[in-house]
DNA sequence: CATGAATGAGTCTTCATTCAT
DNA sequence: TATGAATGAAGACTCATTCAT
């Protein structure tokens, strides 16, 4: 039907389909009608429901290491690669909303049938990067000496998280969102 | 077998199924065990799996929308009801990791057989509540008087959030991570 | 439909096909359309294919059990014990041809899905009971001192054995037929 | 991988797999695994399924055939030729447990979908030649003359045939195991 | 000769739900 | 109130087989 190969149009369908109902409400016959293709050539190309599950994961987990990546070796100082890792990660979540619902729907602990992936561990790259880029605000002084790395990596990271998925749930973004949110990280609501 | 009355043992094991495997994943087979009671008595008390389902999430977002409202209308100036939000706000979560894991698992849209509960409703309380606040506060003049609210508020809910999810992943919490969570959103983290 | 019980008209028919097609070719299905119920009903009744192949096996194994114990524990000498026996035996497979097909097709040894069943481990009480019967003519002076139990337990219980495998694939078995293998068993072919 | 051609190779895992498994359990992606090839390709040597069994079978079939006439056209009087049938018998079948699983699991009398092969039919020429053996006796004297054919050589045949069937299951066996039983079929059991 | 890719029909099993008791 | 017994529909997965290359 498509001229792109049938692994990857599998990937794409499973990342819409498992994004928007969940691991264990897609069925493998939805898949595969979703695909035009019939359940025994999704089995060819993938072990099992599971093992599609996690390709899909995987694809897009190594997506995001990347734009982690490109804004943390960005040139600038700690505060232009902050603003460009917020513009970046809310830039690629708003262009993939799949995606990003494919790792909300797994972000909650699981046991049992859905396969183990875990938001917290592939959020970690990024608090990573945040925490080195704050680490280096600090150590050139423009931030404050006394700044807890990980409170604030988790703030921002939380505070993008959520701007994105108010996002995904229909609230309009600003088109200078990331510059609010990060005005908001670097001087605080109080009054100067 | 227990003394709570039948109904609320239910709704107690739906919580922890729902919250653990998800809507889809649970079976109505694994509840009516994990109760003790035969299916059918479940019939008896809800309406169907679906019906069950909403009643659950019904009986947290009470409780979570009590939480935002002891905090709205406690005295104090907006900073301390700020703080004293995501006090409890992190106390509760905390206290009940399987209500917050229900929710967790419902945050994506979704269409088909998962019933419609969308955190961001439920989180707009909350929203809602702090935005109160901000306002509050930038009319008594604490806080800065161009503050953007919605952009403010997404961040002090995504940031307490973030907390949460990551201490359900396992992660330590200090025991004033509020403090520092609502110092961080006062000052900011640049050098002052 | 009927009124015997649902559990024992599984079991019936799953003699039936089990002893006709064998395990693997009999499908649940083709079980529950025989039986006269839907698959789930048989699925109440039994965990799986394999514990209602492994009951179906146990309830013959239990009848051969008792006709074995009946020749062995009757009146009379060793001869007419073993004569007995040897009436029992093929009377019972005779009129039960679908429990015999049932081990018959469990006979080999097998791997991977078939449940394991043997039938050397079933034909071991007999060859047990044969060999104590031809212990008591030998102490009785009937049988030849140097008589080899296990051979010639084996060699009557296969002269049985392949009769009946014969009568079940069309050969007709003379009204006389045990006593003929008896009296050979006893005199041999030897001319006196 | 090895040189012998693909058609015996495939022919020696059907043998080994259909005896271990039964037919309906093998299934061809497993075969074709088991010898090293792809599906189509031992479709391009076999029209289907069922024609690679009845092939294997025929293969054992006629080697089965070749022991037969080699016992009955040896030199020597009805009991040396009785003699060296059976110990052709249970040596070839102990050298091929394979081959003789395979035609054991085909004992049953079956329909539907696995092909009919017939374990009687096969052991039929044994029988005639047996029949034939002892007719011979029989006109010479050396057996009585009252004796049923018939009878006999199901017995022999019978107790051959459990004795192998032990000796798979794991019972050892004597050397000469052959003629404890050829003993007992010419003078039986009783004292003399 | 041999294969990578595909399929229609089937496998065993579980689902949410119901009904007579 | 509660249950033992049942069901239609669907679940994930595998079957023997084919066809273009």
């Amino acid at each position: 039907m498509n001229d792109v190969d049938v692994r990857t149009r599998i990937l794409d369908e499973a990342t819409r389909l498992f994004g928007r109902r969940g691991y264990g409400a897609t069925s493998v016959r939805e898949l595969a009608e979703a695909v035009g293709v019939t359940k025994p050539t999704l089995y060819y190309w993938f072990d099992s429901k599971e093992a599609l599950y996690l390709a899909t994961m995987e694809r897009h987990a190594a997506s995001f290491r990347d734009t982690i990546a490109e804004a943390f070796s960005a040139d600038g100082g700690p505060v232009e690669r902050l603003g460009l890792l917020a513009r970046l990660f809310i830039e690629r979540a708003s262009d993939n909303p799949d995606g990003v619902r494919l790792f909300l729907l797994a972000e909650a602990p699981r046991d049992a049938d859905q396969p183990q992936i875990d938001l917290i561990a592939m959020h970690s790259e990024a608090l990573l990067a945040i925490q080195h880029l704050l680490a280096d605000g600090v150590a050139s002084g423009a931030f404050r000496s006394d700044l807890d790395a990980m409170t604030a990596s988790l703030a921002l990271l939380g505070a993008l998280h959520l701007h994105v998925v108010a996002h995904l749930h229909g609230m309009p973004l600003a088109h200078d969102a990331c510059d609010r949110i990060i005005r908001l990280f670097l001087h605080g609501v109080t009054a100067p």
